[in-house]
RNA sequence: AGGCCCAUGGUGUAAUGGUAGCACAGAGGUUUUUGGUACCUUUAGUUGGGGUUCGAGUCCCUGUGGGCCUGCCA
């Protein structure tokens, strides 16, 4: 059974099940996943996509997606863009693309009503003494002086705010609730603020913005959601968010909270995801390194591995860390059985077979994929001179080490065994050659009368294809980068996290990567980076990242899209587990 | 500290009040023209203390530890 079929339950499913079974709202099931447009979406966000998406596909329901854009200084249309690409790229499609700026006018008049009603009042109070007047942890608040304004005025007040007519932050909107709860949230909480801002969708029409409370229950009501779900720092939001939905009188959507996925070997605020890309740490949100969804869309992460990923580390209200080896086994095991095996030689070492005809070529056929035969078989040119990679050679080899050391026998993959007869070496005693002879009689055959263990990977040096390849491993040093008090996590950056190399290919992959670039623009109207418009999940454009190959013995790589017609580029996406690392 | 929430191997999780299981990581092995994959074996756990019960990871009390809340952020 694949991992993906397996639905493990947990308490939300269980909510959601047996409310569908009591017949609750029919029997419907409403989700939503309300991403702020202040930044990239990361790979905590994909728990909450996959938790949203997956629940309403699995229990028949709709899932909207909804843009929480109620504070116009920090949210821009680009982020709504790579949002929207993010979410369709993971496989979910929305039934309904909503704004919480859509419901302005709405929560406008709902305000209204509750000024009405006695249940709210215009403060006059600052920032700073609404602060003070709000108390401790430990004290209670003091009603605010502007608290038992008449309807009248404070009706008054607040079309005047509303007009645009009073300066920023010299009023608020504030909900009469018990300055004396030991919830602070229920300490007359701000519903409005003054703010003239820009907002990347009503432009200048509104001088006064709604809160995040007192936006977004109502917006679940609106949408009918029946399942609200949060992470866990709302959990003391809750009472607020019923509140407004009692006095309102609305459809009651209800709110569950669970812990958000915390990671180690990385960060996750988009505060200091933002802070890695302005300060040129990587080189944009989409930077391989970075853990948000496009970086790892552009590392070569197959969306699948998203969603196992998430079914496998759960759903609970308990706050822990979950360890990034995960997530890369569930890489490797997505990718192993869908990516087709390639050669490729990292650091080229020169390898002379003397006793192969020079100018002689023969195309040997390998298996594209040993976990599946329907990937078919592929030709490799073999010919006198060679690239192995300089790793698989030693010179003082320990007893251990079964690849080529000198006068040892290995075989070439796919090809013939070779022996090593001779080490050629530079003025300065580097190795810059090897002298080899093949043994004719092994090729696709065990040699007469002795094991050859080793087996290493090889590409015929007048065949190869250049490329840069970028090998890319964890972005911090340590496991928690920002849980260290002294020390701020730009000091943990691993220095390492990026290393370039120019590797040679064989000839194969330039044909790959021709067929991407064929398919790609075949649909121009799907750039590379940019998601097209009108466009639905089942047909997302395709992206270079989606040539995904295994090079055999090194890692699962992907073809960059900053590959041209004469260069090509290819990311690492993870390396292949390494039993002998553990050796040396 | 006032309130709310949480606690099962190193990590992430599962277990109508009835044999503590799974995955990752670690160790060992089998197979292998990838030191990959697959398969097998193995190390390791219910936060302390009380209670209820024939029986408690599960229910109750209490301690300890951790998270969240004092934005006109979300």
């Amino acid at each position: 059974m694949s991992e993906t079929d397996v639905h493990p339950s947990h308490f939300i499913r269980d909510i959601v099940l047996a409310d569908q079974e009591s017949g609750l709202h029919s029997g419907r099931v409403q989700t939503r996943f309300p991403p702020e447009p202040n930044g990239y979406l990361h790979i905590g966000h994909s728990k909450s996509i996959c938790l949203n998406f997956g629940l309403a596909e699995e229990f028949g329901g709709q899932c909207n997606l909804r843009f929480d854009d109620t504070n116009p200084e920090k949210e821009e249309t680009e982020y709504v863009e790579a949002i929207k690409a993010d979410v369709r790229w993971l496989g979910f499609q929305w039934a309904k693309e909503c704004y919480a700026s859509d419901y302005f006018q709405q929560l406008y008049d709902w305000a209204e009503k509750l000024i009405s009603d006695g249940k709210a009042f215009v403060c006059d109070l600052n920032a700073e003494e609404t602060r003070a007047y709000r108390g401790t942890l430990t004290e209670p608040g003091r009603p605010s002086p502007f608290r038992e304004r008449s309807v009248k005025e404070n009706l008054d007040l607040f079309r005047h705010m509303r007009a645009g007519e009073f300066p920023d932050g010299t009023r608020t909107l504030r909900a009469k609730i018990d300055m004396a709860s030991p919830n602070l949230n229920l300490r007359d909480p701000v519903l409005y603020r003054i703010k003239r801002a820009h907002h990347h969708r009503t432009g200048d029409a509104w001088p006064i913005y709604p809160s995040y409370d007192f936006t977004h229950g109502q917006s679940d009501s609106l949408e009918k959601v029946t399942h609200s779900i949060c992470t866990l720092e709302f959990e003391t939001h809750r009472p607020l968010y019923e509140w407004f939905i009692a006095q309102l009188d609305i459809f009651p959507s209800h709110q569950y909270e669970f812990a958000r996925l915390n990671l180690n070997y990385t960060v996750m605020s988009k505060r200091k995801l933002l802070q890695l890309v302005k300060q040129g740490v990587v080189s944009s949100w989409d930077d391989p390194r970075m853990p948000t969804i496009s970086g790892a869309r552009r590392r070569g992460t197959p969306p699948l591995a998203f969603r196992r990923f998430c079914e496998t580390i759960g759903v609970t209200k308990f706050n822990g860390m979950t360890d990034i080896a995960l997530f890369e086994h569930t890489i490797r095991n997505t990718l192993n059985p869908i990516a087709p095996r390639r050669m490729a030689v990292l650091d080229p070492l020169k390898v002379t077979l003397t006793n192969y005809p020079e100018g002689k070529v023969e195309h040997i056929t390998a298996i594209n994929n040993p976990e599946d035969a329907a990937a078919g078989e592929r030709q490799i040119p073999f010919g006198h001179t060679l690239y192995i990679d300089r790793e698989d050679f030693l010179e003082d080899a320990p007893k251990k080490f079964f690849r080529l050391k000198p006068g040892g026998e290995v075989r070439l993959r796919n090809a013939y065994v070779m022996k090593c007869d001779e080490v050629v070496k530079d003025a300065a005693g580097n190795v810059i050659e090897l002298k080899c002879t093949v043994d004719f009689a092994t090729l696709g055959a065990n040699p007469e009368g002795r094991k050859v263990k080793g087996v290493i990977h090889w590409v015929s040096a007048a065949h190869a294809v250049q490329a840069e390849v970028r090998l890319y491993d964890r972005l911090f040093t340590v496991e928690k980068p920002d849980g260290d008090k002294e020390h701020d996590f730009m000091e943990f950056i691993n220095p390492d996290s990026l290393r370039t190399v120019t590797a040679c290919l064989e000839p194969e992959l330039a044909l790959d990567a021709q067929k991407v670039r064929d398919q790609i623009s075949a649909n121009a109207q799907l750039p590379l980076r940019e998601e097209g418009s009108g466009v639905d999940s089942a047909m997302r454009p395709m992206y270079s990242s989606d040539l995904r190959v295994q090079f055999e013995r090194v890692g699962y790589f992907c073809l960059d899209e900053d590959s041209t017609a004469e260069k090509l580029v290819f990311n690492r996406t993870v390396a292949l587990k390494d039993s002998w690392a553990k050796h040396k």
